[in-house]
DNA sequence: CACTCTTACGGCACCCGTAAGAATC
DNA sequence: GATTCTTACGGGTGCCGTAAGAGTG
């Protein structure tokens, strides 16, 4: 019985799949089936019932999965507090929305790289819920996300808390009041994705409005939507920072006199049963980049 | 790291001694070192201090040990729950005194071979002083010994209690009153190694004479002792069962008359540390021999 | 000189990845 | 047929033991 072997078992068991478990420890789906039996042989006892299309834990696998966890737990207590703390290696693979990814996502590859210059990174761009699922499955190893988990398994953190703001182009005309009111009636509202966290906010304002329904516009694509906004097609909202450079170029400006949005807040996502080092070192990179003194969500 | 290199260390440490922790993980000693070096490389982190003559654990190797030991606890620990039990392999080296290793040790083996073919057996004869010293240093797995441990990082548990009897010629001429007074008179006492547990029984005897101090003479061979007093050079004590063959043949008798000696209880011991499933299962057999029945010093 | 641990080195065994096979849906 | 896990196999790495080296008392 290794290690290896126990932490091959660990991932098959909690990923469900044998191949999302190679995937994660970045080994080969044949050699993790190799391990996982070998480790069955070692303990003379069927880990995984093979029987069916996917392998499922039998009695005696369920009653070892937590003393697996234990010994990897035991094992990353000793590298984390006996061990000098080097450089991180290996891979890691996270998950981000788009706003994030196309805002404080090369900075921060770039801080990694600095401090961790053994560790590749694999980012991974999607919707917020497809992102919680895929950190469930284990093929992530965290995730920022603008909701808090749905899932107990994964543990979160506050990262930021981001302002939005009402965004018209420049040279659109404004009324001193009920600027944004006269700005809806005339023009459709520019919003991202359904599925998309930042849609929530939409969605709370819309709430809050007794008026009819606006015309609603989406668009999957921030830079494009600012585009559209630019080119007077209507108006949308922005994270502050994202869009603070347009605004000082003069060609959007924040809708005069609107209301504030509700701040969107942005979490860390990562399971709880990962104690890496690697998962608290990211997390506290992360955590470093905002507290630079800028938004996290900065071009 | 490996949880190999964790046992190498841990041996390595608790032995003191890189030569006798290789011996009693049956390896050779330079692969015992190069395990403790790469222990040291993945951590990145000295865990002996080689200076000296004898390496000595630096901080880290201090803080390293109990965790090192928690890991094959529940290395263990998973072994024996979810493990079906099959024979043990491997080897085990015990101690005993003289009188078990001349007495129950053969059918001891007996039965190990029979449970546990693929076991090896590595008896140790000494005395319990020395015994006990071998298994503080790891030297041995277990040992059966006379009197409890002296050091609190040995557990033990009562064998049994062996009855001693006072032995003479069987031709000797016995008064019917204090036949035991008169033969001390007369013969030298025959006894058992100074440094043997079971010399404590005549000490223990002598303290509770107020006769002047009787001729003793030590001998360090049970059978070359039977012998002598066989001869009517002496009288001596045997355990019962060791010496009831040479009673029924009517070469010996028992002195007639004569108070019971004290018991002298059998401890098994193994250290505290050692959890492994071969330590319970040899003790298990142990306590199975002795209750066939028989008085554990059968010959 | 006895004893400790380390280093060098040849050989074997283990473990990985590729690729093909078997089974399930 | 797509996906899942297993098996076969070649190749490289890791680990063991022998033997020689270096340092201590």
């Amino acid at each position: 019985m290794t290690l290896k072997q126990l932490e091959a078992f660990y991932w098959a068991a909690t990923c469900g799949s044998f191949t999302v478990a190679a995937s994660r420890l970045h080994l080969s789906q044949s050699s993790l089936s190799k391990r996982v039996s070998e480790l069955e042989e070692s303990l003379s006892c069927q880990l995984f019932d093979r029987s069916g299309y996917r392998c499922t834990l039998t009695p005696a696998g369920t009653e070892l999965l937590p003393k697996a966890r234990q010994m990897l737990n035991a094992s990353e207590d000793i590298v984390a507090t006996v061990g000098k703390d080097l450089g991180i290696k290996g891979w890691c693979r996270f998950g981000t929305g788009e706003i994030a990814a196309s805002s404080w996502l090369p900075q921060f590859v770039v801080s990694v790289k600095q401090q961790f210059p053994d560790l590749s990174l694999e980012p991974y761009v999607e919707l917020g819920r497809e992102l919680e699922q895929r950190l469930i499955d284990g093929e992530l190893d965290f995730a920022i996300i603008a909701h808090p988990p749905s899932d107990p398994s994964i543990q979160y953190e506050l990262i930021a808390e981001v302002d939005f703001d009402w965004i018209v182009a420049a040279d659109m005309p404004c009324p001193r009041k009920h600027a944004l009111a006269t700005l809806v009636e005339k023009l459709p509202i520019i919003s991202m994705h359904k599925n998309a966290s930042t849609s929530k906010i939409l969605d709370h304002w819309l709430r809050m409005q007794h008026n009819p329904k606006p015309k609603i516009v989406t668009c999957n694509n921030m830079s494009a939507m600012a585009g559209l906004v630019a080119a007077g097609l209507g108006i949308s909202y922005f994270p502050k920072g994202w869009i603070a450079p347009l605004i000082e170029k003069r060609i959007v400006k924040i809708v005069p006199g609107s209301e504030p949005l509700e701040k969107l807040a942005y979490y860390f996502h990562w399971r709880a049963d990962d104690n890496r080092r690697l998962i608290k070192e990211l997390k506290g990179l992360v955590l470093e980049n905002v507290n630079y003194g800028m938004p996290i969500l900065m071009l």
